[in-house]
DNA sequence: ATTGACCATCACGTAACGTGATGCCTTATA
DNA sequence: TATAAGGCATCACGTTACGTGATGGTCAAT
């Protein structure tokens, strides 16, 4: 039921350390940790790991794909069907490839002639080719509707005294340099913004709320607009965040 | 005829920052420098620049391309070949993942059920599947490790007489003028060397011999060493390297 | 003669780990 | 029950393959 970091490591072919990174920039956590400090995986981290290989396999970059797994209206199986078009068109990339290798072998031999452009026929190392589509999808346009809310929140929330969140806002600027995300005087503030949010804005499972908070660090518009409180509030947030949702659930 | 940065970038799809760096660490020299400094790209380096672009789609590092493109006995069809074979195998593995997305649907609607096992079939990041393969076409350091070993054993082995690889090479020498490389007499004589090798260190294969074999009359300091026994011997016994490895690999 | 697109060379930055070094934990075996 | 081997943890610095300006020369067209 649990693994440990080698059982995982060999069991997806992929090292060690890769588990220690991707702990350290919070992309995968593992479930547990025993007294000892040793990590244990549970069967959704498996799971979660296979979600981020596929994107992986794509070319998304780490950043990416945090932000994507933690996006507010990221679906597992929607992913999952996107990957599967992504590595369909990979495979055409390739297939393309092939060809021009073909074609080049029978150059080499003097039997075809060749352009300079045909001799790069599917190669394509630019940029991320899929990164694009699956921004439409996880990416700019959901997040951008999230942080417009955000931003009339925060950038015009600080013009309309009196609002509810700017309160909120003002408060967790203070506290944050004073006590830990841990307190109960943060911890309050922070169920304050919660209800707050579920109030306004549909409504928040602790999931998606704990989502919500590694937005504010892994997304720089919302850490940006954030911080405009007082430097290191998203962090802060973030990490309020995490432990409500944490302590609120189960 | 001649590109310029940008042209070639453009046509490619690479960056003109990465030709600049291949620029640097010598993987790839334009043909031409302007008075101006502006480089220029022949068609010659295009075809170069394909080639390592292949090997790159295959995982390999810069550092080894380099070796690779450089060894003495790379060989532009061969490497092709070997590279389309590369591409298919890799599609294969992608035709894999996509089998196992397949089965994660299914498996997410819960219509199927599927081990932590096949979660991750067709994964496999851990190193690089083809570099095995390319190192016993092309040779590696390990190779090169042994080849410094060699060139103490043909040096210093004229004077420690007994020597095994002193026999070997005396008898060698004996029979290059009296019979061809292929005659049984020269192939029973390099099959001992074979063999002395695989016994004095790590392990040829056929292709590591083959290639070795090359190198005698390809690298100059080889080519004073084995000769020292007598004129013609490196390329005497590079044509009964060949001979013996091909007829014995089958 | 000037402008704008292109070129060059620093030189520092970054991503995604690799690679020890050092020390605690656990488990099979004597 | 002691002990040794193998696994795990955390630093912390190294590496690869470029990205990203900054600064300044070059060239063809206006």
């Amino acid at each position: 039921m649990n693994y440990k970091v080698k059982e995982v490591a060999d069991l997806v072919g992929i090292s060690i350390r890769t588990l220690h990174h991707y702990d350290e920039i919070g992309l995968l956590s593992p479930a547990k940790i025993t007294e000892a400090g040793y990590r244990l995986y549970s069967e959704e981290d498996l799971e979660i790991l296979q979600q981020i290989l596929f994107f992986k396999e794509l070319g998304f970059s780490l950043k990416k794909i945090k932000e994507i797994i933690n996006s507010p209206n990221f679906n597992r199986e929607e992913a999952l069907l996107q990957q599967r078009k992504f590595l369909q068109e990979k495979q055409q990339r390739l297939e393309k490839m092939i060809e021009t290798l073909d074609k080049t072998i029978k150059y080499t031999r003097g039997e075809i002639n060749m352009s300079d452009r045909e001799k790069f026929e599917g190669f394509d190392f630019s940029k991320n080719p899929y990164e694009q589509e699956a921004r439409e999808k996880w990416g700019d346009k959901a997040v951008d509707h999230a942080n417009e809310k955000l931003e009339k929140l925060t950038v015009e929330g600080k013009k309309a005294l009196g609002n509810e969140a700017d309160e909120i806002y003002k408060k967790l600027a203070a506290l944050k340099d004073k006590v830990s995300p841990a307190s109960p005087e943060a911890q309050t503030a922070i169920k304050e913004w919660f209800d707050y949010l579920n109030i306004n804005f549909g409504n928040y499972s602790l999931q998606a709320f704990k989502g919500l908070g590694q937005m504010y660090v892994a997304d720089e518009r919302f850490t940006r607009n954030i911080d405009q409180y007082g430097e290191g509030l998203a962090e802060f947030m973030c990490k309020a965040m995490e432990l409500f949702a944490d302590s609120n659930s189960r």
